[in-house]
DNA sequence: ACCCCATTGTGACGAATGTCACGGTCGAGA
DNA sequence: TCTCGACCGTGACATTCGTCACAATGGGGT
């Protein structure tokens, strides 16, 4: 009997993840949470043998959970759950020894076979997605761009940005030429979509 | 017995809400899809007593799908399925006679119980979702200044706005101008979230 | 010790942007 | 018919933005 920890916020999926996953009969559902800093807690207490992750979760994201959990639970296995493809997402996640990685527009089938295999050790990712993450690659932003572009996602104007960051207007004006150069943005609108559509913000 | 359609694009999510119903023993799922386009065609062959459409499918969107469908399968009851909580979604669903409106991260007995509900006529639509549809209210933006800011978006330049627009790039400043004073931005970028946002783009 | 790079800043320049005033057309309603 | 608002445009103006050259500091590697 394979033991399941299940995170996911949205409790209509979760509630649905959760039937899904019972009519399988070698695996059981240990616990659920909508949060995911419960989840180091939920599965010191209910041992299960693979820990289902959403991406987006409140209170502590699921990537950050992974990482704790596998410091601290090691032998539980982990496989991630995330709505949009972004690359940077994949990285980090097999940066914090995530061991499947399944797309919610992935056949219905699949998150059984993937909590089969993920269970025996086996790595479970699908090939599209690596081959994306790949190409896009990690971000050329250093931090301080990347904290610079994500303050003006906030339509902020550059002397607010400043005043935000403690920096000069026009440092914060290289920044954003610095970073529309480096991702190949033609404005700092473009630069902000192109960087939050790689996941690099 | 409720005869029920589910159209989700995410095919683990699908899965999983039928394996939901499916636990219903007063219900039945008849028509299962991933499109839009084939909500019509599958609502006339099965005869649905309830569809549960996804507001954000391939092909035609969950919305526009609900208006056919009410025009063509008048006595098939629609309940409408999001993951946001954007505003003018509800008041465009309204519009095209959707009896209900969950939302994703309700909690799991919600939909069977909403399922129920539609069926037999009466309303399901969250309180809270609605007062803020109702505060946040409909568009202040004529049609081109949405189409305007739209493309703005996309982070092209002022001028290459005008000449996918086939406009001026004077009238497209204006129209940018105007977007920016309807919706209390400081500038574009900032038109842009509130704007998108409340989901008047 | 040296180099590389992130970080922070200045000054300057042209281009893009945001705002305003103004004028015209056209279709929908009162 | 007349009015109103959406639509489209011009011209002008100050401000902001994007880019460049240049310089200083300081942490990490080789």
């Amino acid at each position: 009997m394979i033991r399941v920890l299940i995170a996911e916020d949205m409790h209509l999926i979760r509630g649905a993840l959760v039937a899904l996953l019972s009519r399988e009969l070698d695996m059981e559902v240990v616990a659920e949470l909508d949060r995911g800093d419960q989840v180091l807690e939920a599965a010191i207490r209910t041992r299960p043998d693979v820990a289902v992750l959403d991406i987006d979760l409140p209170g502590m994201d699921g990537l950050s959970a992974a990482e704790v959990l596998h410091e601290q639970v090691p032998n539980c296995q982990i496989l991630v759950l995330t709505g949009l493809s972004q690359p940077s997402h994949l990285l980090r996640a097999l940066k914090v020894h995530v061991r499947g990685f399944i797309l919610k527009d992935a056949p219905a089938a699949t998150l059984a076979q993937g909590v089969r295999r993920v269970a025996i050790g086996e790595r479970v990712i699908d090939p599209d997605l690596l081959a994306l993450a790949l190409e896009t690659g990690e971000s050329p932003l250093t931090p301080r761009e990347a904290d610079v572009l994500r303050a003006a996602e906030e339509g902020i104007s550059t002397d607010e940005i400043a005043r935000t960051l403690f920096l000069s207007s026009a440092t914060v004006r290289n920044y954003l030429s610095n970073a529309i150069t480096k991702v190949g943005g033609r404005n700092r609108i473009d630069a902000i979509r192109i960087a939050r559509d790689a996941g690099w913000l």
